[in-house]
DNA sequence: CTTGACCTTAAAGTATACTCCAATGTATAT
DNA sequence: ATATACATTGGAGTATACTTTAAGGTCAAG
């Protein structure tokens, strides 16, 4: 199928595909005697598939990655859930720091409805000494 | 003070204090003859400030308005609380994704889990389908 | 044979917050 | 006079994942 075929089937732009084919995630095989781009069936599922990673958060890298350990008959269920706990490790990291920064923000909002009325704002001062 | 001695005494890179002097976040005041920044003791305060900020998780154009909000007469603290209470509102939408996330990936490597000896993955396999 | 709907490429633009570079000017000590 | 340690500028580079632009080739229908 052409690419804007592909590109009514999956719901990505034509350009975010060739994107992807030029960074080797998705591929499409040889080209037509006019030069345009071929895909097969499998073109959807890989999208799909790199969908769904993006949807876990991962980067394009990562993905593809996850792509080769798919083709890979090598891949153990454990290389996969390697990358998983990785992956949770970064998400819980960038949880905790939003906690905290929460945290502080909510103090200094506790801060601003203590001091309702006073002219100058307590919150600034804190944050300007 | 010049750039260097502003540099030592806020650990913020000299080329970081002109980028922050370029985007109005710093004031060198007037130039010596020699063309050189002059900073006063005011700039370590208002580096110190944008340090802070900073740390909250607040880009620098919302950095910019908040020196503007102290340094105007006409500024309520109710003006900061609502700047906070926005800001904490992107934190926990922020917050929410990564926890739908954090669910999702632990789910997978659950799968990977209970499967430990299949040669295919079937977290894999899920997402490819 | 022209119109319109396809397709192609390379290259630049977007956003954010710096960081680095090159070329050059200035001040001070020896 | 020179070495060294400061300072200046404009502009490019970094990372990520696209999006947009410009200029042009291909194909089917009327």
């Amino acid at each position: 199928m052409l690419i804007g075929e592909l590109s009514d089937k999956t719901g990505l732009s034509k350009d975010t595909i060739r994107y992807y084919e030029k960074e080797g995630l998705v591929q499409s095989g040889a080209r037509k005697e006019n030069q345009y781009r071929n895909f097969s069936e499998k073109a959807i599922h890989t999208i799909h598939f790199i969908k769904n990673l993006k949807e876990l958060g991962f980067t394009l890298p990562e993905i593809k990655d996850f792509i080769h350990l798919f083709h890979n008959e090598e891949t153990s269920c454990q290389m996969v859930q390697k990358r998983l706990e990785d992956h949770i490790v970064n998400i819980n990291s960038k949880m905790s720091l939003l906690e905290s920064i929460r945290t502080k923000v909510a103090n200094a909002i506790h801060l601003c409805k203590e001091n309702p009325i006073a002219k100058s704002c307590q919150t600034l001062e804190k944050l300007w000494d």
